[in-house]
DNA sequence: AACAAATTTGTAATGATTACAATTAATTTA
DNA sequence: TAAATTAATTGTAATCATTACAAATTTGTT
C-alpha cells in the first residue's frame, strides 16, 4: 500500500492526510502486528524525529474514531490497535505478549444479534500460550 | 450465598478465607455487577474502615490466580472483575458504563478449537449503546 | 508466652494516557 | 504575496490505575 493509496483511504474517512498521519498509518497497515502506542514510536521515532507520543496518541483516536483502525483491549494494561477493521479474533500469548490473528470460517462463528442493545463493535478474544513458547518450555 | 458457603468455596481453590478475602468475594458474588477495584473498594470502606486498597488488588489477583473469578478487559483504563466463572458474554455501554452479561444459547456460539495455541480464557465482548441509554437519547 | 508464618497496611514508584498551553505548519483572505 | 485564520504538532505537567516494598498486625505453632 503506497502513499498515495494511503492518503486517499484516509480522506475517504474524512481524515486530512497529513505526512505524520500517513506515517502513523502506514506503520499500522504494514506491520499487522497489533502494536502499542510504544512499539509505533519506537519505529517512527528514527524516521521522524520530532515526532511527539502526543500527536501519536492523538493520531490513533482520530483513527479510531473515524472508524479506520479498531482498538485491542486484551491486555491488562495498554491498548493495542489493528488497521483490519473486518471481522475476526485475537489470541494473545500471556508468555511472549505477542497478539496472533485468528480467522473464522464464515459459518464457524455466529454471534447472536442483541435486542435491548445497539452494538457498535464486536471482539473475541482467546488468552493462553502460543505454540512458540509452548516448545520454549519443553526444552526445560 | 452465606459466609460458611464462601469460606467452603476459597478453601476448594486453595485460598485461606480471612475476613477480608469473604468479605471482598461476598461483594463480588452478591452484586454480580462486573466492578471496578474502586467500586468494591467504596463499598467495603464502610465496613472495614481499615481496609487497605492494596489488600484488595492482591486479593483479586490472588482470586484470578486461582481461577475463582475472571478478569474482564472490556473498559480501556480499568479492569472489572466477575466471579461468574462460566462461559458468558459482556456488552459495555459507552454512554454509562454499565457492563451487562450475554448469555447464548447452547448452540448459539461455537468457538473454533485453535490448534496452534493452548487456550486458557475465551471472552467475547460487545460495546455500544444500551436500552436505558438509548431511550435517554431520544427524549433530546 | 515466644516464635514463625501469613496477612494487611501505608506510602512511594511506575507507566499508560490525557490535559493544556505554546509553537509550528497549512490554508484562507485581503 | 503578506497578513490573518485555522489546523496540526509539540513539550510538559497532570491524572489515575496498578504495583513494589517494607513495616505493622494478625494468626498459628511450639
Ligand atoms: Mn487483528
Ligand atoms: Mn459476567
Ligand atoms: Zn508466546
Ligand atoms: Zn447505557
Amino acid at each position: 500500500m503506497d502513499m498515495k493509496e494511503i492518503a486517499m483511504l484516509l480522506k475517504d474517512h474524512g481524515i486530512k492526510p497529513s505526512h505524520h498521519r500517513m506515517k502513523i498509518y502506514e506503520y499500522l497497515v504494514t506491520h499487522r502486528n497489533h502494536p502499542n502506542v510504544d512499539m509505533v514510536y519506537q519505529e517512527l521515532i528514527q524516521e521522524i524525529p520530532t515526532l511527539s507520543k502526543t500527536t501519536l496518541y492523538n493520531t490513533l483516536n482520530l483513527f479510531l474514531n473515524k472508524g479506520l483502525v479498531q482498538l485491542i483491549t486484551i491486555a491488562e494494561n495498554e491498548m493495542h490497535y489493528d488497521a483490519d477493521v473486518s471481522m475476526h479474533g485475537h489470541f494473545m500469548c500471556k508468555e511472549c505478549k505477542k497478539i496472533y490473528d485468528i480467522w473464522f470460517e464464515d459459518n464457524d462463528i455466529v454471534l447472536p444479534d442483541l435486542k435491548d442493545f445497539a452494538v457498535d463493535e464486536s471482539h473475541i478474544y482467546f488468552r493462553g500460550t502460543c505454540l512458540a513458547c509452548l516448545n520454549k518450555q519443553l526444552q526445560d
